[in-house]
DNA sequence: AGCACGCCGACT
DNA sequence: GTCGGCGTGCTC
């Protein structure tokens, strides 16, 4: 028997299977899908079984047998296999990256050099006084110093130099007691000496739990003892010790009053569930766009359908976007639906997402809710994908394999046959598109779920506020609301819309911004290290103290962050108590959870932060929200970048008045007449919707035309230029005439990490050349370009061109 | 001669 | 990606 294995080098020239022999011992087991290892060249390295044959091409010689078997249960699926090639194909990504990427990474193999000692007597004094009487040594261990002289050695035929495969985590074991029964106890209470009083005690607490099984840490911390002391009495024979499998436990902090029952349905909203629990009832592979306004409540519907689709015996899978900004929406899930659940987020350390995959593989849970990868939930009956904030940027992966968690859910609901639920107030264009096309079906929510009206929208024209005198972040009316709530004794949310507006050092004198000196950006001031950092590359240095272009002193910091902010409200507002959350506030693990939870109890009066706050935030006392400056993102040189706006000040408005009392919603900005920012004002999506798609139309974007976003960078600027100009030739040659091609011109940010970038974008509607011709592009990139210390890339789909 | 370094091709 | 093989050029 012959195996297909594709190999982990995530490499051009070796991204195809390779076949292998399997030994007879493990013909019975092996089983496609299965990690196995293998030697490669001169080393081994992990591999994934694809496929099997009886014959292979390779000739006879160059074979190899299977060097180990590592999973008798396959980590993937055969449809999981099938998922990579499709990924592969339409993302353009190394198999071998596509397969890893839908396993947790404890599955992934660490790679360690060691040293096997052949030959002690020959080591050599120095080399033989490190080893020890060690037989294995990792190489990394000995000190620089005698790494010649193991190089040496190996070539002697001293020592060998392998290269272990180590899995990165294991499945974490716990020690418990078996506990004998009471005869056998009774046998023992015999044997214990007379002044073992411990003993006695331990005993004496293990009667009253004969025949039970319980973690031995457990054992000791309810009776004061130590490990002596068991270790004696099961000496005796009171009780056996083993190793059992257990999940790690993951701090979950359920939020206080999220709901668990579920709730009377509007008319809207029960209609939707019943339309996709028919489609799920029938095993149709059908999207609907659930369309629903701030506060219609959606989750509601998903719940509802999931509790349908369980009583199915099928198993639901929830996408929200990076998990954990939203411990609002896992807790409702959690309580709901309990044990069933499985939560997979950033959050979670490497062991912990193994032991939730785990309980997936398994079948131990039937949910899971989680960030873009737990589409790839190895689920075996699904019977329904849910993709809540379905226009959200972050569920496209930016790095390969560059996949889009919404391609993958339809494409696996398609092989499952069940429905998927995208849902969002401000769904993306193409998703409407689709849904007017027919494609999807369109179920929308118009009205609020607890009938609240919408929160009154003010649009503040800092223009002139400035016009006016007023320097500060803070117009006047808001300002004004803002004291009011704090009368009141009600609570306010902030918005500040941080991208491009971070604080930078800028002299006074040439008005220059200090840049970095890898990349064509300015560095950003960060208040808790007092240094300056690179956001592409993350170089840091000193402030200095005077400016690096003309020497001048009179250098300040300028621009807005989240601390500055804070600092002006205390001046403002000195009585109020504010709570930060930005990137700095949340860094820490459980700090998101713990700040919403203040706030939630009522501890602050004000929420501060960026764009993490703009979703799931629900709590019946916030009645105002302040949205700093609207429009910095306007300002992105992007197709999306209205769309981007639209949907936060929707998302942003959408957090106030949610429950009894009525909100009131700030937006404060320099382009008040622009229609993402008016339209926002009214949640007029289907306004919006018309003007952004009679531009996408008129520049030829998508949903209208679909995009392909090439990059290139390199150390030298002339070469990146003349490459890009090369390949944007011979894609003008080979591609029909239909397609359009923009550039090549400079990326927005044109040199990062000393390297000077370029792209070009294809705009195309329908181009059946086009996988071909980028395969061969690729080629013609790997044979001449890349070897000159060139890099290209494809996305097939970018999210954004900037 | 002895080796450091960079480039190239192979990996079943 | 990572290795060994091979050529070049430098030093003792």
């Amino acid at each position: 028997m012959i195996a297909e294995v594709i190999t982990d080098v995530s490499a051009h020239p070796v991204d195809r299977p390779f076949d292998y022999i399997v030994p007879e011992r493990m013909e019975a087991v092996i089983e496609r899908g299965a990690r196995v290892k293998v030697p490669f060249g001169n080393r081994k390295v992990l591999g994934f079984v694809t496929a099997f044959k009886d014959t292979s091409d390779v000739p006879v010689n160059k074979l190899r047998p299977v060097d180990e078997l590592l999973d008798l249960e396959p980590v993937l699926s055969t449809e999981m296999l099938e998922l990579a090639d499709w990924m592969r194909e339409t993302t353009l990504c190394f198999e071998i990256d596509a397969l890893q990427v839908m396993l947790p990474s404890a599955l992934r193999a660490k790679y360690e050099k060691v040293i096997h000692i052949i030959r002690a007597e020959q080591l050599g004094e120095e080399v033989a006084r490190f080893v020890g009487s060690r037989k294995t040594v990792a190489v990394k261990e000995f000190p620089e110093p005698m790494l010649p002289a193991l190089k040496r050695l190996a070539k002697e035929g001293a020592v060998s130099i392998e290269t272990a495969i180590r899995q990165r985590t294991a499945v974490k074991k716990e020690r418990v007691l078996v506990i004998a029964g009471p005869e056998q106890l009774d046998h023992v209470h015999a044997l214990v000496k007379k002044g073992a009083r411990r003993q006695a005690e331990l005993l004496e607490w293990l009667q009253s739990h004969a025949g039970e099984t319980i973690p031995s840490r457990d054992v000791m911390e309810m009776t004061g003892t130590t490990r002596a002391t068991v270790r004696a009495l099961i000496e005796k024979g009171a009780a056996a010790e083993e190793q059992v499998e257990v999940y790690r436990k993951p701090e979950v902090g359920l939020l206080p009053e999220a709901a668990g029952d579920p709730v009377v349905l509007t008319g809207e909203q029960a209609d939707a569930v019943g339309r996709i629990s028919a489609s799920a009832d029938e095993g149709r592979e059908e999207t609907f766009l659930l369309h629903g306004i701030t506060g219609s409540g959606k989750t509601e519907v998903y719940m509802q359908v999931i509790r349908r689709v369980l009583e199915q015996g099928k198993e639901a899978i929830v996408l929200v976007p990076e998990i954990s900004l939203t411990p609002q929406i896992t807790s409702r899930f959690k309580k709901r639906f309990g044990p069933l659940v499985a939560v997979m987020h950033s959050g979670l350390s490497a062991g912990e997402k193994y032991d939730e995959w785990r309980k997936i593989q398994r079948g131990e849970v039937k949910v899971v809710v989680g960030a873009r990868s737990a589409v790839f939930a190895p689920f075996r009956n699904i019977g329904v994908i849910i993709l809540d904030e379905e226009h959200e940027s972050s569920y496209k992966q930016e790095d390969s394999p560059r996949y889009h968690a919404r391609d993958v859910a339809i494409r696996r609901a398609k092989m499952h046959g069940c429905p998927v639920i995208l849902g969002s107030a401000t769904p993306s264009l193409e998703s409407f598109a689709r849904a007017h096309k027919g494609v999807y079906t369109l179920l929308s929510l118009t009205e609020r779920a607890k009938q609240q009206p919408l929160p009154e929208v003010r649009i503040v024209d800092m223009r002139e506020e400035l016009k006016n005198g007023n320097r500060s972040m803070f117009s006047v009316e808001l300002a004004e609301a803002i004291r009011d709530r704090l009368e009141k004794g009600e609570q306010t949310v902030l918005f500040l819309n941080r991208r491009g507006y971070s604080s930078f050092v800028l002299c006074r004198d040439c008005g220059t911004a200090v840049q970095c000196p890898n990349c064509d950006i300015s560095l950003t001031y960060h208040r808790a290290t007092e240094r300056l950092q690179c956001h592409y590359c993350g170089h840091e240095e000193q402030v200095p103290l005077t400016c690096p272009e003309c020497g001048s002193e009179h250098i300040r910091f300028f621009g807005t962050g989240t601390q500055k902010v804070q600092e002006e409200l205390h001046r403002l507002l000195p009585e109020a108590r504010v709570l930060r959350m930005d990137v700095d506030t949340t860094r820490q693990k459980g700090s998101h959870e713990k700040l919403l939870r203040q706030f939630g109890e009522g501890e602050a009066d004000i929420l501060l932060g960026t764009q993490m706050i703009a979703k799931g935030l629900d709590f019946p006392n916030i009645t105002l929200v302040g949205v700093l400056s609207a429009d910095t993102m306007l300002r992105l040189s992007d197709f999306r970048a209205a769309e981007k706006t639209f949907q936060l000040l929707t998302q942003v408005s959408g957090r106030a008045g949610r429950h009894e009392k009525e909100g009131e919603v700030y937006i404060q900005t320099y382009a008040p007449e622009h229609y993402a920012v008016e339209l926002a004002k009214d949640q007029a999506f289907e306004p919006f919707y018309g003007i952004e798609m009679a531009n996408r139309k008129r520049f030829s974007y998508p949903p209208f035309y679909y995009i392909t976003l090439i990059r290139f960078s390199h150390e030298d600027l002339m070469t990146v230029s003349d490459r890009a100009q090369k390949a944007v030739a011979w894609l003008t040659d080979k591609l029909g005439p239909d397609s359009l091609i923009i550039g090549p011109t400079a990326s927005e940010v044109a040199r990062v990490n000393n390297r000077y970038r370029y792209q070009c974008l294809i705009k195309y509607k329908k181009e059946p050349k086009l996988a071909g011709v980028l395969t061969d592009l690729v080629q013609i990139y790997r044979n001449t370009w890349m070897k000159e210390g060139l890099l290209m890339s494809i996305d097939m789909n970018p999210s954004s061109i900037s």
